[in-house]
DNA sequence: CGCGGCCTTGATCGCACTCAATTCTAGTGG
DNA sequence: CCACTAGAATTGAGTGCGATCAAGGCCGCG
């Protein structure tokens, strides 16, 4: 995935080991501050990346899909900006940040596709926030609704836990709650579960066209 | 300033021409979704980068200052992301974006220099956003009193418009006004003009010890 | 069955928005 | 020098939305 472009002269240049690791939900791939020694490419799963605040509140910036990389700013920086924490069981290829380095330096081809896609994730990070900050509970949670629909069957969204809907667009999980089920009262989008997740989206246009 | 670590016959590679410009406050250097062929140093001045929202309210992303770049994400992307207008009388120097590729093509240490450059941006625009955007009217604006500090003299600081106060941490310009002026009326901060731009902070610990 | 986690719902409160009036400054021209 | 004006900042009164505090319900699990 993340090699897609490189050549077989390009592999050769690996020989440092590349580990597969599976985390289970709620465990932390790793931590905000901690040393940056390595980079993830997701298999499988869900993962949140996470930002915390200085009086404890935490921040989730980011949610990453399978054939999303995690952790690229360690090309730069010496610590992580972000805890990444498995949503979903997640599995990962762990690469070394030095295989990537002598990559990046053998094979200026990798090395521009490596800025474009951290360009991309950046890009993507800045226009989600922008997105799920703006305006009222109602758009906001209106917003997450459209985020999280399945790109197999667009008409179904999975939503995670309210607090953590909450932490994405800064909402408390009360006010999150309130909208979720103001959207169902209002025949929007219909439980799909006893547990309040899967929704099946009725009338896409009614979230997308909220003053 | 951008090509401190270049050596000479790095600048030999230099042929096309380098502008100098002049913008005048309220000027826009350029705009959101124009396409990106130039980078800019900004020699003097002050420039804010603003983002526009669907519904048309404005969100300043980023304060730039000399010694800063912008539009370093025209290497990647056929167009810039914001706006950049000018607050103060800006002197900016303007580089070809060929010249950038051509260098950064030809000398791995500028490519590497300018990635990190980058990526210091992206993660101070970040850690910008999350220290504003966050808490009561009353810390944001705090946080916007003690971001402005003066370098040479940090009692002194210097605010924009209560409009564009507004625009950097989600308030209403009144809101803002009323926590300046609270500020003021407390004793932590001490006007020194008639037009509420620049103010000598007498307690910094206030400041910064908001609940 | 009882327990714990999460979601839901209710009632109340306070902060920031809104609308609106007033003051202040700088700039302009008589 | 003073009136006049436009733009910005300030201040006031009232409202509404989301936070807070609190109670109750649903589901899964040992």
């Amino acid at each position: 995935m993340l090699f897609a472009d490189l050549n077989e002269s390009d592999f050769e240049l690996i020989h440092a080991p590349i580990d597969d690791l599976v985390f289970q939900p709620g465990v932390a791939l790793f931590g905000e501050g901690r040393s940056a020694g390595h980079v993830m490419t997701i298999r499988a799963g869900v993962v949140k990346l996470v930002r915390n605040a200085a009086d404890g509140r935490a921040r989730i910036v980011r949610i990453l899909k399978p054939g999303d990389v995690i952790g690229l700013e360690a090309l730069f920086s010496p610590v992580y900006d972000t805890d990444a924490v498995a949503l979903s069981p997640v599995s990962v290829c762990k690469i070394p940040i030095t295989v990537i380095k002598d990559l990046s330096a053998q094979s200026p081809r990798l090395h521009m596709r490596l800025m474009e896609r951290w360009h991309r994730a950046v890009k993507e990070a800045d226009d989600w926030l922008a997105a799920l900050n703006f305006g009222t509970a109602r758009q906001r949670v209106a917003n997450i609704i459209l985020k999280m629909r399945h790109m197999e069957d667009p008409t179904l969204t999975t939503l995670f836990s309210r607090e953590d809907m909450g932490a994405m667009s800064d909402l408390k999980l009360e006010t999150v709650s309130r909208e979720v089920s103001r959207w169902t009262k209002e025949g929007v989008i219909e439980p799909q579960d006893k547990i309040g997740r899967l929704y099946r989206i009725t009338s896409i246009d009614k979230l997308q066209a909220v003053d």
